[in-house]
RNA sequence: CAAGUACGCCUGACGGUCGCGGGUAUGGCUCGAAAGGGCCUAUCUGAGGAAAGUCCGGGCUCCAUAGGGUAAGGAUGCCGGCUAACGGCCGGUGGAGGCGACUCCAAGGAAAGUGCAACAGAAAAUUACCGCAGUCUCGUAUGAGGUUGUAAGGGUGAAAAGGCGAGGUAAGAGCUCACCGCCGCUAUGGUAACACAGCGGGCAGUGUAAACCCCAUCCGGAGCAACACCGCAGAAGAAACACAUAGGUUUACCCGACCGUUUCAAAGGUGGCUCAAGCUGCAUGGCAACAUGUACGCGUAGAUAGAUGACCGUCCACGACAGAACCCGGCUUACGGCGUGCUUGCGUA
RNA sequence: UGCGGAAUUGUGUAAAGGUAGCACGAAUGACUCUGACUCAUUUUGUCUGGGUUCGAAUCCUAGUUCCGCAG
């Protein structure tokens, strides 16, 4: 069961007070919470694209933490926040589509080796 | 075979493992005095043709009733039909484009009035610059000037006072005639737009209404963050203004109707929430849009910071545009593929 | 999600259908021993597509981008 974190609030305490690691795609924050559980929260920029392209990185993040949830300390807010990795798009015509959106494979590898520069893996 | 054109259809398929939202259960465990809740299990189910843009039209809900009149504003605009309604659809008429199949068109009124038409040009709507012709004066002169008639020709412009030919004339001119166009009347066909024929007129008001406008028809406002209920509590609150022929609401004004007004501080849950002018097949009516009837047919998202994903195997064209947020009917825009009819061209028989 | 508004040169802003200006900036030249000031000249633009009109920044229509309001 993973619970996610809703409020405003919640999110700024840990981009305030968090400690974060930051990749290719992904830039991670964590703080500690007074829980037995972890709450995660993935906030996709609307830079980043349409809704399909925003949802689908969303699930691809909240299916590669759903596999190593068990593995996980627990007791942290944690917040993915997606990066805009564009290839930078120098066409003027026709929509931009300038935005790779990765593989699962790729963010699969990113929430892993985040989490252990975090020495929460 | 290629190019085109119209219509219709699909939106990767199948199997397995894990995960998420919703419904159901006489299932299991658990909390609670109860009402009821939580977890697990089983089972069913879970994005689109455009869900998009929010451009029109409705349902639904609320608003101090949307009652009357005047004015303003907005929308629509050939004809007939369909529809709950529409700016939509169907069928026609006229015009435009295309060899064609076929497609496109905000397509009423310029004789109600006003405005505008830069530059150029004589003149942009009752005009005359160069011309043409008659006549008068001067002069040696084939020239100059005045006056009268005229609008064929010239050049300008997006547009120049019906077109073209013949007659006619001093020169010319719808001045007259034929054909074409225009206007009016009549007859015929058609529900109508309109078409076609005959007769007459003798050519007049050049364009612009996606300029103001006129005519005809339609339009109350706001939107599910609407709204209702429960709970909480400080809402029978506090402060300021006003105390009435005032002030405010009804998009502007009048009548009518109704109501004290404004500001301040403030957290949660439930409903609304999905079966609907619904889809599909068949029959009947209709050219069609569509309507009516019928079926043991289907009716299968309803989240609330917001659910559809990952991995493995097989196949293929190797998957475009793209994510419901109250619901429907359209329009517009984005975009991959398949099929059928028709048109044109080429090749072969 | 709903509602409303805007787009003109690098920036800020005018232009009520008839040659797209103005200020700041930039560049070049002049003035000066040099720089500044000043003067002169030049550069660059109507968000995109389609339509109405003889003619569109302006009128109509479809889209794109940006901004604001409502929890």
């Amino acid at each position: 069961m993973i619970v996610s974190l809703k409020q405003n609030k919640d999110f700024q305490r840990t981009y305030k007070k968090g400690s974060y690691k930051a990749g290719r795609f992904l830039v991670v924050y964590a703080r500690e919470n007074r829980h037995p559980y972890n709450r995660i929260g993935i906030t996709t920029g609307k830079r980043f694209g349409n809704s399909v392209q925003r949802n689908r990185v969303k699930r691809l993040i909240r299916e590669s933490y759903r596999l190593i949830d068990a593995e996980y300390k627990q007791g942290y807010d944690l917040v993915f926040m997606v990066r805009t990795v564009g290839k930078a798009a120098p066409q003027p015509k026709r929509k931009m589509k300038a935005v790779y959106v990765p593989t699962f494979s790729e963010i699969d590898y990113e929430v892993r080796k985040l989490s252990k520069g975090l020495k929460l893996l």
